[in-house]
DNA sequence: TGCGTATATTGCTACTTTCGAATATACTGG
DNA sequence: CCAGTATATTCGAAAGTAGCAATATACGCA
């Protein structure tokens, strides 16, 4: 495969690589939802979502239109979920041994 | 799901967020090889490859296990290559735009 | 036009990542 | 034990990333 095509996923994976950034993506599995709603359910600062929200973009993971005073954030491409339904499986199969090692997560997750 | 779950998947794709790193991962795909190959396949600095080897170590992506003189590593679980196949449908879903934003990037590099 | 709401950008600082060079460790054969 | 090969770690500089506070931009409405 060629090395510019690897930066390019590589690239994707950076994207996706924030706590913050991920949880944005699981918020749209469902469908669109404007930045203001996004920010609510983060419960973060506003310039913080938005900057993330800025990478996701430059990365085109998300698309956004505006719609009046607001914008509205998609999901470019539903196959991302399917990524990270996937990942969900590979953490059902090791979430013990990483809990394990590195010691620090607790027992809420059972979901 | 919990931050610290995030958190984990977040350092996951962290740590195959960068080409190199992918490029091990698919070099792992067909069975261990020892680092020694690796690094020859690569091409690469022998440090440079041995820190990257480190960061999928750490993040138990690969498995590491000595025999005699040398080092093999395997993929820790072989669902990690189909995140990357459902990666690369969703590179060939998008490839156009991506080619062009390669381009760009290219083009604005050379200047 | 001017105000209020929604979102984006900028400036700054702290922290992390990457790389090559140098060095260290581990194992093997003689 | 010693030399040689294989791999890992450490160091320092450059580049990149994250978060906050402040500020800027865009839109709708009176």
């Amino acid at each position: 495969m060629s090395d510019s095509l690897r930066q390019f996923k590589a690239e994707v994976f950076q994207a996706l690589a924030h706590p913050t950034r991920i949880a944005i993506v699981e918020l749209l599995r469902d469908g669109p939802l404007p930045a203001g709603k996004l920010i609510e359910r983060l419960g973060i600062e506003q310039a913080n979502a938005s900057q993330h929200l800025s990478v996701l973009r430059s990365k085109q993971i998300v698309l956004n239109r505006k719609e009046g005073n607001q914008v509205f954030y998609s999901l470019r491409d539903p196959i991302l979920t399917e990524v990270l339904d996937v990942m969900r499986r590979y953490f059902q199969a090791h979430i013990a041994g990483t809990l394990a090692t590195l010691g620090e997560m607790e027992r809420e997750e059972s979901r």
